[in-house]
DNA sequence: TTTATTTTTGCATTCGAAGTCATTTTTATA
DNA sequence: TATAAAAATGACTTCGAATGCAAAAATAAA
């Protein structure tokens, strides 16, 4: 196994007679070389096994091609293949994923620090909870970032968003059409931007329509804590006959202990609706009501627009909204109080 | 908004009133400064806000602190949490993911283009296809490999697994001590070595117990396509007692099909395992009996060997096997044919 | 054919940190 | 105090591609 030495553009030039510079300006697109150079050199390049050092391009150009894209471990349970869904985008794009996991134990600061020094073109943070603090160290360092839904109030930021509110809107009114009365909030975690919003564009629906004070419990986005906040509940409180729950797993959740521990069925006893339109929220044995988010759309439009902020570098936050698809289960149905 | 130029280590030699290569020493760990001089740097580099560039540093050290994971999107079925696992290992070794997916769109050979350029330092290969000339692409770019869940028979590359026969022969084990007689396979998809593997180790318990010729049908990983696997198969054939999936996603959809369209119930007409181990396959609705795979363990030793391959510059491979935990649901019972 | 114009080309420099080596400073030893 | 040994430091070079600029070659216009 012999040491196998790199091949450079020098190796290459002095190998097919021209310079080192020749040789870059094949390997860069739209640079004006003679037709005869550029198969010389691809020519011996191929024979050489040669490939551009990505790392010496990025020192050069100031720019590393890659974006990186932050998740918190939350976000995988809501959104199982955006990221998936990034990463192709971001690869047709001719760039690369550096991936970041926010979780408590790695915290923002140290993984902002991390994206100064590879010097990322840009960002795409995922249900991450961004401070103004961190927005404007971005703006600083100049580095485009797009929110996944998420905003920063009064920053310009560009984001694509699931409309909560109006998805919030059209569950609540579905259940009001079912003339549910007794309702119970089960809200994902406090600390997350997503589940506040949520929560509260689903108080506001109900206020809307004269439910004021509507219980709220708190979960933490697992089919475990969506059980643990029913059954919880449910020994201290009259049963309500319409849950609404922060994400579907939570939803799925309850319908397990709704049936499992409290002998209530879903949707006779207890109607139930969730939010992400995840996969299983369509099993035959949930079938939950719920808001699909269009993760297509939306993953496709955040590439799209960091993609041109890096490339236009113009400072115009763009917002680009999308109500979600409400998804008619089984998981709602008249209201039957006790 | 004024352009801050990024500030260098030149900026805080000069600054600081000493050499480039002070500075440049205070930042690496282990360099021989006096401690006049690196609190002088220290302090400086703070005022002005200085980090070294990791790209300069990628170009002079060779070496990019980033890893390569490789996932086909298949993968994130069968292991949702197995690429926040590892990332937050790799994190932990203060190295970087950079992201690819391996879908039919992108080619394994673009991405092994990739690798190289960016001279990544290792790379972790999730169920992702790999031939022998693939991995002697490797060992000539001396990259170290760690497979997940994936061998390559007469190829020295590391990697980590579960013991699928043993798991296979446990699930098997315990189908044969309920009397069944009437088994179906349905396999994740023929060209996915995994699944081939799984199959292959089914088909072999089944036969050290006299079940020769087993039925085989294929599927995708998918829930949609375990559904629809069962539904064929019940239309020609007489209705088996056990199944066993390729994975927990299709365990699940053989649960509902049957159930929906069939009129059957698990487990009293039908006994159905799986293999995985995610987390909705525990859950209340399904309760399916499957293997579970330590992914923290595999994770945690995949990057361990790596990491090890890397510093260590050794070439010798590491191959770690779990047996999976069998989890009993409520999925098989009694054999209860028609 | 000669001149003007455009296209190619190579030289030299740049990006920013790391590391080699020789020199200077500090500390330990006689 | 003189000398040997150890530690700290800075000048300079390196990694590999990209690019401004000037020179050279190819093409177009006169």
């Amino acid at each position: 196994m012999e040491k196998k030495k790199r091949v450079t553009s020098y190796d290459v030039a002095h190998q097919a007679g021209v310079s080192q510079s020749a040789v870059s300006r094949v390997f860069r697109p739209g640079l004006s070389v003679s037709k005869k150079t550029r198969e010389k050199v691809l020519a011996t390049a191929k024979k050489m096994g040669y490939k551009p050092n990505a790392i010496a391009r990025m020192l050069i150009t100031q720019s590393s091609g890659m974006i990186a894209v932050i998740v918190s471990s939350r976000a995988n349970l809501n959104y199982p293949d955006v990221l998936s869904l990034l990463n192709k985008r971001i690869a047709e794009a001719n760039k690369r994923v550096l991936l970041f996991t926010l979780d408590d134990a790695e915290g923002l600061e140290d993984i902002l620090d991390h994206l100064w020094t590879y010097q990322v073109d840009g960002v795409i943070a995922l249900a991450a909870h961004f401070d103004h603090n961190s927005i404007s160290q971005f703006e600083q360092h100049h580095i485009p970032v797009v929110l996944y839904n998420r905003q920063v109030a009064d920053h310009s930021v560009s984001s694509v968003s699931c409309n909560h509110e109006m998805g919030l809107k059209q569950l609540v009114d579905l259940l009001i059409k079912h003339n549910h009365k007794d309702y119970l909030i089960i809200s994902g975690p406090q600390d997350s931007d997503v589940a506040n919003e949520r929560r509260f564009f689903a108080e506001q629906a109900l206020a809307e329509n004269g439910f004021k004070d509507t219980p709220v419990v708190y979960g933490d986005y697992t089919y475990e804590s969506g059980r643990l906040a029913l059954s919880k509940y449910l020994k201290n409180h009259k049963r309500p006959t319409a849950i609404i729950c922060g994400n579907d797993n939570m939803a799925i959740g309850v319908v397990d202990e709704a049936k499992q521990n409290f002998g209530l069925s879903v949707p006779k006893d207890l109607s139930v609706v969730g939010f992400d339109g995840i996969n299983a929220a369509t099993w035959f044995s949930y079938q939950i009501t719920t808001i699909r988010q269009p993760a297509n759309q939306m993953t496709k439009a955040a590439v799209d627009i960091l993609l041109d902020q890096i490339e236009n570098k113009h400072n115009v936050a763009e917002t680009r909204f999308w109500s979600g698809e409400l998804i008619e289960g089984m998981s709602v149905a008249e209201a039957n109080p006790e």
